[in-house]
DNA sequence: CATGAATGAGAATTCATTCAT
DNA sequence: CATGAATGAATTCTCATTCAT
């Protein structure tokens, strides 16, 4: 019983995640993701209030399921540079294998399709990355700049690469994801 | 009458690129660009076959003006970083000066709104900068990665910058911008 | 157990009568009623075959009530001006005391919302009221018109006066009673 | 052109007014609105912001047109009998003529399908029997009570009378007409 | 009897596009 | 070329009713 309630609630996460990442927010109806889900039109309104709360739950949803693959394994007793790396390769061994959730926060990232409430409710996920810069900088690891400027070099780039896999334009090897964050590395560290 | 014709056009143009970075594309009806540019709806397809036309017409537009701007002052000779330095503050000066294409322009990336074929149209422009790439590998100068990785952390993170700046969450100073150049240097360099 | 059918019964009329004199018949979803009630949707449908069942009973339901005091204390023997005067003053303190009910009658009189069987059903509540217009007739103390015309001018207003109240526009004094009841006794008396 | 412009909006009052008073507003689809105008749906948003519009320019429309027919004829310098007489017949005859008319406002008047505020714009028409009221009143001829007591019996009445006619349980006769005319007079008179 | 999730037939409204003037 | 009324398909959302548990 419980389980199908859940099981609805998860088919229609999953068919809007499909749906939405396929082909963006607006051009999927209600309709197709219903019937994606295997349910009734009317059936999506017993679980999310209207489309936006869908979608705002999908992207919670997601969000929430990034962060603990980044920080998987992290401590905050780790070396500044191998937390960084850690949360690095999580986050893009996550992209890799997710590329339907990577390329739904990728449209979410640079669009208005999340409410602007929802979008800061997630941000509060990464506050351990924060704070291991902030150690960093404490440190002098790590430049002393914005943690926006952090963000924009070591974190978004990877949406980049998401995008352009999308596409079909690109493949990135296991030798591509060590270059790339040597990248990242070299543009946040002082040294 | 030619002038007339371009007037028009332009004025079409503009009020799309008004509303599709103030609204997106998708909350952008027709009847709306039609009345800020002052002219009836039936007009605009005397300019453009649909509204994809029109706002693939415009992606190509600003994409140009903005390459331009990206090249202004650059010669071929130059010394590879000083060509770098010199196309990456272009860029992020075009993007500081002009929100409103900038915000198009990072919509786009992101997203379905333009086509395919379009998008790839545009990716052309910058081949003066993958050639200058190129030498800077020649030379030892620029890493030997692909130039998705390039592009990655050395152009990319500037539409972070307006994405966020869009949200008032973030201005970047003078100083900032000094920084950035820094950390995209140091991201794409071998030394 | 009858007392609990019972109970879920007049629960589910109360609530109906509260949602439908607030919002109309249209505004008033099942749903709601049900909630209201505090009982299950589908309960409902043991106790009512639909919705237009549903309400018809509690039109009947309040119709009876209303009739019922209308007549309390009357007898058939009583002068004629005093029987009228009687029912007249018990119909409006039924309805200022019971304003939810009157707005519902007032509501029903005028629309479609009751079935039209139902209505003439209800009508026939009033026959004591008719035999006393009639005996008053046969005395030659009220005008030898049509039941329909004494209707309109001695019953039918009061529906005016809880439509207005409704609104807050206006408040029925006990001597505007005294005058109302007048009025209507000047509408109808020959004298 | 200002023609067929104006054609089609009053086809569609025509066609609301047609629906409404048969089935009642909650009962009329815009798209049956539509077809009996003979236009395609989307076109009654060229002419009417929304459904809640469409109805109450109707609503306005036709008390207008009520408003003007009961003061046909009507002279402030007239005797106030002689105005109070008119007036009504004036009322009466309209409605008679008029039934759809007149059954659509007396839905209206015991419901909150009109707009609270365009039912009072609306009340404002009847200032000059209110100021006849007043004179009369001055002249000791009309019962010194609030003009809603004289409303309720010298005007409120005529919808009774519609109400049942639609029904076809009365007709309304001209002999009636005079002997509801003498009760509505007496009811409010202080003679 | 009671429950409440599921249904699916509409309902109001929007909007890109056309075409007669 | 310019106009803008007209179109009608598509979209989101509601709600009376059913039925498996």
């Amino acid at each position: 019983m419980t389980d199908k309630n859940t099981d609805k609630r998860s088919a229609l996460l999953s068919a809007t995640l499909d749906l939405v990442s396929n082909h963006g927010f607006h051009n999927t109806p209600m309709a197709k993701i219903a019937k994606l889900a295997d349910v009734s039109a009317g059936t999506i309104y017993n679980y999310f209030s209207n489309k936006q709360d869908l979608v705002d739950s999908l992207y919670l949803h997601i969000k929430d399921e990034f962060t603990n693959a980044a920080f998987q394994g992290y401590e905050e007793e780790m070396p500044v540079k191998e937390g960084v790396k850690l949360i690095w390769f999580n986050m893009i061994e996550y992209k890799v294998s997710n590329p339907k959730q990577a390329n739904f926060l990728s449209q979410c990232e640079n669009s208005q399709i999340v409410s602007a409430s929802v979008r800061e409710q997630a941000l509060q996920h990464l506050q351990p990355l924060l704070d291991l810069w902030e150690r960093g900088q404490a440190e002098e690891i790590i430049r002393d700049v914005s943690p926006y400027l952090l963000y924009a070099y070591a974190v978004y780039p990877l949406s980049f690469f998401v995008a352009v896999k999308k596409r079909d334009e690109f493949h990135l090897t296991q030798e591509m994801q060590q270059h790339s964050f040597e990248m990242a590395w070299s543009a946040i560290t002082t040294k």
